[in-house]
Order: C-alpha cells, then sequence, then structure tokens
RNA sequence: GCCCGAUUAGCUCAGCGGUAGAGCGCCUGCCUUACAAGCAGGAUGUCGCUGGUUCGAAACCGGCAUCGGGCACCA
C-alpha cells in the first residue's frame, strides 16, 4: 500500500506529467492544458515512432495527405479520428503500429492559389521566372504545412512525425522519377496529341476527373449550312443547331445518320461552311440521333471529344480555332482574337446578318466545367503526357475478384461496385500540366533533331537526371545533340498514387542508384519500411477520392509492386516472433487490406462543408472550446452507420455545438468518476490493490466486473471491424450507466464505510474497472485518459497508456444470470424512486419502504444488500415480507415483486392514474400475446424457444395485471 | 439514361426477422459530501406509402413517392 503511495505521488513530483486531478481537485475537467502536455509528452518520448524490427504484428496507415492550400476543415478532423481511433485500437492490441502522416503538394491548386497572390500584387508568375515562382512556393508550403501540422497534432494525432512526407519532398520525387521510367519502359507511358480539357484559367491541361459536368441554362443555336449546289436536288441547305456556335470557324464536316431516310442520299455530298466559306463533306455516322434537332450534326474535331471521335472515323481535318488562352486564333480568320464568348457573340451575329440563323432556342445542357479553375473547359487538341490504364486497371480488378476475397477490402462493401465500375470503362489518364508547381516530367527533348523546338514529333529521353539524360541522348543521337527538358510537371495525383510506398521508402537506395529498371546485377535491398509495412493495413478515406486517389494507387502499385519482396531476415531482433506473413515477402502488391470509406460532414443545414460554399467549420474553434476529445468522440460517435454522411450541428452565431458538447459533457463525467475514484481509493493503485477476490465479491462487484468483461468484449470487436459509433456508444453507456450511475452508488456504502475488507474489495473493483475502461475509451478519448490513466495507476511519466495493453478480463467474471439478478435490484430501486416522485415525497424525505417478493433468491438479496438499497431510495427502514403490508402505496417491479411506501396516502389520484396506465399498457400486450399464441399457426411454425418465451410473457403480463387490477380496486 | 444511399420520437441518428432505442431537446422534482457540464423520475413514434414473403416485418422481396449522391450524356 505505502509503495503505491509512493509511486502515485512519484508521478506528480514530474511536472511535466503530473496528472491534473493531483493537484486542485477542480470540478470540472479543463482540457485545454491537458491535451497540450501529453501530445508534448508523447512526442517527446516517441512513442509513436515504431521500429521495423520490432517484435509485433504488423499494423501501418498512411494517412490521406491533405493539400497544402491553406488550413483542415471539418472533414479532416473527422478522417483524422477515425484513424487514430484505429491505430490507437491496433496499438493496445500490441501490434506494431505505424500511422505515416504528409501533406501533398496539391499541384494546381496552390498555383492557382499563389497566382492569384501575384496578380493582386500587380505582377505575374512570368515577371517573377519558375525559380522565383518556386521559392515563393516553398514558402507557402512551409507555412501553410505547417498550420495544417499544427492542427493534426491538436487532434492529438498518433503518428510518427518523424517519417512525416511531403509529396514534393526529395525522396519522393526520386519515387515519383523512377515510377515514371518504369511506367516508360513498360511502354505504359506515351506522349502524343490528342483532345484534351484544356482549362483556360489555370492554363493547363486536366484529367478527365478534374472535370466537373455542371447544368446551365445555354442557348440552342439553329444554323443553315448552304449545300454546294446541283442540279436537280430540292434540298439547298442543311440546319444543323449547336449550343457553341463558335466552334463553326472549326467545322470540317457535317454528319447525318446513316438510316436517316431525309439525308441519307446526301451523304458524300459537300457543303459550302458560310462566313468561313470551307467546303466540308456530309458524312454518315450512327453516333448522330436522326430524333434529335434536325438530325444533323455540325463536326468539328478539334474542340468535341465526340467530333473528334466522328472525324477520325472518317478521316475529317482537324481545325483549331481557338488558343490556349481561350481566345480565337488565326485559324478563325475575321473572328480570331477574340474571347471564346465574344466569338460566340460575333459568330451569332454574323450569321444573323447572312439570314443564315434559323432560331435560337432555350436550351438547358451540361458543360464540363474545370474544378479548379471554375471556368469551362475547352476541349483542345494538345500533345500531353498520358498513362494507359487499361492494363494497370485489369490488374486490379483481377485483384477484386480474387477467390481468396477481394483486395482491398471495401467497408462498407458497396464501394467496391464503384470502383470497380470506374476501373471497367476506363480511359487514359493524361499526366501532364502546364504548371510549374509540381514534380518536372523526366524527359529531355533532342531538339536539334527538330530545328531547335518542341513538336509532338520531337524525340526525347527519359532519365533520372540530366546527366544521364545526356549520356542517353549522345548514345542515342551523337554528340551533337541538344537538350531541352520537358517544361511541364506531373499531375498531383500522379505523386500521390505512389504514396502508400514511396513513403515507406520505394525504390530504395540501391534501384535508384542502380543503371536501370530491370539491370542485370541488380540486387535491390527492399527498404526495411516498407518490407515490414506494405501493404498498409487500411486506408481511411472519404468516398469522394475513390476514382481520385484510391484507384490510382492500386493501379500504380500494380506496376511497382507485382514481384515478391525478398525475404529479410529480423537481423536487428533475431529472437523476434515469426511475423504473420508469408515467408518470402508480401502476401499481396494491393497497397491495403481494407478501404474504410466514410462519408462527409455536412453542416447544420446538411449542406456539403467546403471551403468554395463558406460553410466550413474551423476544428480548432471547437477544440478550443470543447477540447480536442470531445470533438474526436462527437465525431465518431455519428458515425455509426459507416460510409454514411454525418451531420455536424453548430450555432454560427456562438460557435457552439450541441453534440460536440455532450461528447465534452462525458469527458467530465469520466473526470468526475475518476476524480471520487482518487478519493476513495485512498492512495492506492490497481496494482497495489491486487485482484479482486471473487469469494469476497457483493453483487454489484459481479455485476460491475461481469459487465466490464462483456465489453471488453465486444468493444474490441466493433473496433477491430470499423464499427467505431457502436464502439462509443457502447463505452459511453457502460461508463455512464453501469460504472457511474449503478456501481458506484450501489458500492459508495463500503467506501464510505468503516469495514476494512470490504471497502478493499470495493476499491479493487472500482480501480480495476476504472482502468480497464480508460483504456478502452483510450481510442476515442485519448488525451483524457492518458491523463486519468496516470493519475489512477500513479505510473511513471515515462510510461504510457496509449502503450499498454487491451484489458483482458477474467472470463470467468462474465455471469449472465447474475447480470439479470442484480438487474432486479435496479429495477426494485426505480419502481420505489418512482412511488416515491409520484406520491410527492420530497427527496431528502425518509420514510419505511418495503421490497415484497415471494422468490427466496430476491429476498436474500434484498436482505444482503438492506442498506444500499435504503440509502439509494432513502429508506428510514427497509421491509423485505412476502406480501405488502396493508394500508401501503404500492408499485409494481414485475409479477414476482412490488415495492411500497407506507406514507399518508395523499397523492392516490396520481398513482390511480398511473396504475390504470400501466394497466391499459399490460393489457395491451396481453391481447398481442394472447392473439399470437392463438394462431394455431404461430404455435405449429414458430421455434418452441420463441414459442415458450410467448408464453412466459404472457403469464408474467397476466400476473402484473391481476396485481395492478388488485391495487386499482383496494384504492377504489 | 445507369448505379448507389436515405426516409424510425421535436432534432440528430442507432436498430436490419420475435413486436421500438440512444443523445440532445421537453416536463416534474432535487445544490443528495465525484460531477448542476450533475442526480432522480417522466412524457413522446399508424418505424415514408403500397403490395408480397413469413406463424410473425421497422427489418427480407417488388413497386411507388420524396430527398441526397455518383457515373454517363445528343450536337
Amino acid at each position: 500500500m505505502d509503495s503505491s503511495v509512493a509511486s502515485s505521488s512519484g508521478a506528480a513530483a514530474t511536472p511535466e506529467a503530473a496528472g491534473t486531478l493531483d493537484a486542485a481537485l477542480p470540478k470540472t475537467y479543463d482540457p485545454a492544458g491537458t491535451e497540450a502536455r501529453w501530445q508534448a509528452a508523447w512526442e517527446q518520448a516517441g512513442a509513436f515512432h515504431p521500429d521495423p524490427a520490432a517484435p509485433g504484428e504488423p499494423f501501418s496507415v498512411v494517412i490521406p495527405p491533405p493539400n497544402v492550400t491553406g488550413s483542415l476543415h471539418m472533414g479532416h478532423a473527422f478522417n483524422t479520428a477515425l484513424i487514430d481511433t484505429i491505430v490507437r485500437f491496433q496499438r493496445l492490441q500490441g501490434k506494431n503500429v505505424l500511422c505515416l502522416p504528409g501533406t501533398d503538394h496539391a499541384s494546381i491548386a496552390v498555383q492557382t492559389i499563389l497566382e492569384k497572390q501575384i496578380k493582386a500584387e500587380g505582377a505575374n508568375k512570368d515577371d517573377l521566372g519558375r525559380d522565383a515562382f518556386f521559392e515563393r512556393a516553398w514558402a507557402w508550403k512551409a507555412q501553410s504545412g505547417g498550420t495544417i501540422v499544427g492542427q493534426l497534432r491538436r487532434l492529438g494525432y498518433s503518428v510518427d512525425w518523424k517519417r512525416e512526407r511531403f509529396t514534393l519532398d526529395p525522396g519522393l520525387n526520386k519515387a515519383v522519377v523512377e515510377a515514371f521510367l518504369r511506367l516508360h519502359a513498360q511502354g505504359l507511358i506515351y506522349r502524343g496529341e490528342y483532345l484534351v480539357n484544356w482549362c483556360p484559367a489555370s492554363g493547363s491541361a486536366v484529367s478527365d476527373l478534374e472535370v466537373e459536368m455542371k447544368e446551365v441554362e445555354g442557348s440552342l443555336w439553329h444554323l443553315r449550312y448552304p449545300l454546294t449546289p446541283v442540279e436537280g436536288e430540292p434540298i439547298d441547305h442543311l440546319v444543323v443547331a449547336t449550343t457553341r456556335p463558335e466552334t463553326m470557324l472549326g467545322d470540317t464536316g457535317v454528319a447525318v445518320n446513316p438510316s436517316d431516310p431525309r439525308y441519307a442520299h446526301l451523304v458524300g455530298r459537300s457543303i459550302t461552311l458560310p462566313l468561313v466559306g470551307r467546303q466540308i463533306p456530309i458524312v454518315a455516322d450512327e453516333h448522330v440521333d436522326p430524333a434529335f434537332g434536325t438530325g444533323c450534326v455540325k463536326v468539328t474535331p478539334a474542340h468535341d471529344p465526340n467530333d473528334f471521335a466522328i472525324g477520325q472515323r472518317h478521316g475529317l481535318p482537324q481545325i483549331t480555332v481557338m488558343a490556349k488562352d481561350g481566345t480565337t486564333n488565326e485559324a478563325a480568320g475575321r473572328f480570331a482574337g477574340l474571347d471564346r464568348f465574344e466569338a460566340r457573340k460575333a459568330v451569332v451575329a454574323a450569321m444573323e446578318a447572312e439570314g443564315l440563323l434559323v432560331k435560337t432556342e432555350p436550351h438547358r445542357h451540361s458543360v464540363p466545367y474545370s474544378d479548379r479553375g471554375k471556368v469551362p473547359v475547352e476541349p483542345l487538341l494538345s500533345t500531353q503526357w498520358f498513362v494507359r490504364t487499361e492494363p494497370l486497371a485489369a490488374r486490379c480488378r483481377t485483384a477484386l475478384d480474387n477467390p481468396a476475397g477481394p483486395e482491398p477490402r471495401f467497408v462498407p462493401e458497396r464501394w467496391s461496385k464503384v470502383y470497380r465500375d470506374w476501373l471497367t470503362d476506363i480511359r487514359d489518364w493524361c499526366i501532364s500540366r502546364q504548371l510549374w508547381w509540381g514534380h518536372r516530367i523526366p524527359a529531355w527533348f533532342v531538339v536539334s533533331e527538330t530545328g531547335g523546338v518542341i513538336t509532338e514529333a520531337t524525340p526525347y529521353v527519359v532519365a533520372r537526371d540530366e546527366a544521364e539524360a545526356w549520356a542517353k541522348a549522345e548514345a542515342q543521337f551523337g554528340a551533337g545533340a541538344q537538350l531541352e527538358q520537358d517544361p511541364d510537371v506531373l499531375d498531383t495525383w500522379f505523386s500521390s498514387g505512389l504514396w502508400p510506398f514511396s513513403t515507406l521508402g520505394w525504390p530504395g537506395e540501391a534501384t535508384a542508384a542502380g543503371p536501370g529498371p530491370g539491370a542485370a546485377g541488380e540486387a535491390p535491398q527492399e527498404p526495411a519500411d516498407l518490407a515490414t509495412w506494405y501493404p498498409t493495413s487500411v486506408l481511411v478515406t472519404g468516398f469522394d477520392i475513390i476514382f481520385f486517389w484510391v484507384a490510382r494507387m492500386t493501379m500504380l502499385a500494380g506496376a511497382f509492386l507485382q514481384e515478391p519482396a525478398p525475404d529479410q531476415p529480423d537481423s536487428a531482433n533475431p529472437d523476434a516472433p515469426a511475423r504473420e506473413r508469408p515467408v518470402g515477402g508480401r502476401d499481396s502488391w494491393i497497397p491495403f487490406r481494407d478501404v474504410y470509406i466514410h462519408g462527409l460532414v455536412r453542416d447544420e443545414n446538411n449542406r456539403k462543408m467546403s471551403k468554395s460554399a463558406g460553410n466550413g467549420i474551423d476544428p480548432l474553434l471547437l477544440i478550443e472550446r470543447y477540447g480536442a476529445d470531445a470533438l474526436r468522440f462527437a465525431l465518431v460517435r455519428e458515425v455509426a452507420g459507416a460510409g454514411q454522411d454525418i451531420r455536424l450541428d453548430y450555432d454560427r452565431q456562438t460557435d457552439t455545438s450541441a453534440t460536440v458538447e455532450a461528447a465534452r459533457n462525458f469527458a467530465n463525467k469520466l473526470f468526475n468518476a475518476t476524480r471520487f475514484a482518487l478519493m476513495n481509493l485512498g492512495g492506492e493503485t490497481p496494482a497495489s490493490l491486487g485482484e479482486p477476490v471473487p469469494a469476497e465479491l457483493e453483487s454489484e462487484d459481479r455485476w460491475i466486473l461481469s459487465r466490464l468483461t462483456r465489453t471488453s468484449t465486444q468493444a474490441a470487436e466493433l473496433y477491430g471491424s470499423y464499427r467505431l459509433g457502436e464502439a462509443a456508444k457502447l463505452l459511453y453507456e457502460f461508463a455512464w450507466n453501469d460504472l457511474c450511475d449503478q456501481y458506484i452508488e450501489w458500492a459508495k456504502p463500503r467506501l464510505f464505510g468503516d469495514d476494512e475488507a470490504a471497502r478493499t474489495t470495493a476499491r479493487r473493483v472500482l480501480a480495476r474497472s476504472l482502468e480497464a475502461l480508460l483504456v478502452m475509451l483510450h481510442p476515442l478519448m485519448p488525451h483524457l485518459s492518458e491523463d486519468l490513466w496516470h493519475a489512477v495507476t500513479g505510473a511513471e511519466a515515462s510510461e504510457f497508456l496509449a502503450l499498454q495493453r487491451w484489458p483482458q478480463p477474467d472470463p470467468a467474471w462474465l455471469d449472465a444470470s447474475h447480470e439479470s439478478a442484480f438487474q432486479f435490484g435496479i429495477d426494485a430501486v426505480r419502481s420505489i424512486r418512482n412511488l416515491r416522485a409520484l406520491s410527492g415525497v420530497k427527496p431528502a424525505e425518509k420514510l419505511p419502504i418495503g421490497i415484497h417478493t415471494p422468490t427466496a433468491a430476491r429476498q436474500d438479496f434484498v436482505i444482503a444488500n438492506q442498506g444500499k438499497i435504503s440509502r439509494l431510495v432513502g429508506a428510514s427502514e427497509l421491509h423485505w415480507e412476502a406480501e405488502p403490508t396493508a394500508g401501503q402505496l404500492l408499485g409494481i417491479v414485475d409479477s414476482d415483486a412490488q415495492v411500497g411506501l407506507t406514507v399518508p396516502p395523499q397523492s392516490l389520484d396520481a398513482l390511480r392514474e398511473r396504475l390504470q396506465k400501466d394497466l391499459a399498457k399490460i393489457e395491451k400486450e396481453i391481447a398481442g400475446l394472447a392473439g399470437r399464441l392463438a394462431n394455431p399457426n404461430f404455435a405449429g411454425k414458430a421455434p418452441p424457444e420463441v414459442v415458450a418465451e410467448c408464453q412466459a410473457n404472457l403469464a408474467e403480463a397476466r400476473a402484473q395485471a391481476e396485481l395492478v387490477g388488485g391495487r386499482l380496486g383496494e384504492l377504489g
């Protein structure tokens, strides 16, 4: 006992880890100081910096790296809460857990922000130059990244900050270059001129995924195209309908459906394109819907994806009439130099002037918008780099069909369909961006071969660096070769797509320094982190980036991690137990075993929170008001239906949230429960008190230990299967209802009394239950639980709850029949309190109370717990006769027990009303049960145990009805 | 057009074959020596509509309605 007191005060003597509770014993929990203190302590101790050679089954998560575009919003806090709950739980399971943090350079988003800033300063990025721009971008990254990291720390994220990565840091650049080279060597990267989505706002190509279709109110212009005249032909023109009249300047054909009787005979004839005068052919193409518009389509292969395809099928020329800044070019003739929307007006006006505008109809249609630029994208012919996706997607589909189980496994499962569908009709991925902020494409053009300029035909070499490029170029093109590196950068998602392995050290030193992929004699030493933690255990992310990110990661992993990793003997720790992994390397190349997809955080009006909508909530505001633990608990608790969006209530006037406040109240409840324990454990700790001795346990001891055992099994199951919200609710109920409302109240007489032995038993049970609860809650409320755990256990400051083991209560404590026996006590107490309230007895007034039951076991229970029950119900004396004494006010617990008060019956009406209500309810139940039993089909077909239960319930209900009826009769 | 989700107490949501739950809010009473951020007691629902399966449906199946989301997209 004494030694434990010493260890408790020992913790208090270490200032940086002193439990809040040891000092002034405030009545309310103040999260701010506690949270900061433990965050610092964890980090200083390197608590979350795992060793790849350490024992324990590896468990790893790479966090979705937030964009360095400013600060974090509630969605990030949600994602963080979920991931940290999972990894902290797994750490408590004794696994070798790595949670790797980082941020994403967000090429186009950051460049857009910076260009806006520069523009506001009256300059543009070209004045600045590429190097200065880069410097500025890095400064921005430092600032925004710092803010983000600060926010993640404030949430208590148990990530390994020593392994923090940034998608544009040198190590990841090496991975990006290597990935590009290997894909190129595999024939999976090509360069060519295709119609791409051009964003005039950012001056870059974007991928299909970065285009968002928006419904807009536009117009459908019907234009008259005169046929080049032919003798005897009655039709002298066609009418085409278009939403983009300006593109007619680039028309190189008109298409009709081959089976359209109106026009079939005109196929092959030519048209004189108005305003331009070009002769263009009429072609027949299945794509044309005869029922839409006039059934004639103008074909502009250089400015529309469908027209591009038609043009390809019919060999039509591609005439680009638009420049990359969204203005018409010289090919637009007299319309050249106009902004595209001006050009539209000008063309329509000109057509009208020539009497060729048949009509203009209002027309609602979808227009492709650039996600980032927020302007309509322009389909434009452009030479870009592409990844050939089908072979990569095919591998992913095969993995998903793995007969041993889908890889990855989606939770909830329905998202695997979304993932598969996208991989099934996938288009090639345009990966080049005409931006500066990003990974420069590792390709050098041999410009000497094409007269010093870069064209589509310019040959190139891909290389790890300039020296290698020169070597390759000279070998291929001779010493006179002139090189120029491609000025473009790669799509951000190209580097994000490598995240689960690039952050773990892929491709490793030997390979990177080696002569090239597949070269002989190469003996790549797989990085230890990769060997231990790849594939990662689970990816936790929102459904909105399944295509952008999840699928890109699986596709790229398929290109690089197919080969089994070499066996890595555990040299640093030869005695370590064998890993649960196949000898010879990883069991899958898919970068994560599970993909846990969560919903979005919506605002109080059920709108998606987003920066652009301006309805985001700064997590820091709520953390400051309620604490990080409260915010985390609130977010996780809301997520019981996995994959469902969550709605966070929020009052923008006062920056308050009832949901988070409820979680804060729970934190305070735990704080006070622990405070109560500290005040009543007499300076002892769970360890110094020792195990509860079965023979000494009282009723509530056995009950709470059984509940604890049950809860610990259930909570582990829930956490382990990503049912985090359910775990949160379960523990909330155990803590508040079972431990605080029941156990502590029943145990108080012993804790406050002088019976040393009884007090010790109660202390043992209380200490053990509370400690186990704190461990179980740790994944959800890490700071509070860490703090309280230190206070309760007196653990050294250098020890952490975060690194303890999940509670292993003795299974022998599980006792369902005792749980229901004790439930009688709870129910009896409630019945008495109800009766007191009903009869208007003052809470402070003590009065004689009876519990009446003919059952011996229950009588024994009442006798054994007389003092406790008396205290709980405010009894001056407690009777336990089998039958009620005359003149008492009676309440029904169940058919086998009644409770009674001896008071002047001043509230008979209230009691009568209550009994009548009870009776009505019971009779309704009887009618239902009797009806069911009367149905011969039920008795014949329902399982016998259900029938028996039904009969038992009916008997119970009838007995209760009789009791209630009798009481009503007495009341008159 | 194709696919997915949701619809349960005033609000936010669990429950997903045995006859309805939680938190918040609400009503009543309590500063009971851990906690008023608390305690005790209480009220509150034709589980969207409609067929079907079943002895039995909030739950399973079909249709419908409303809301939300994704994909595709005809000029």
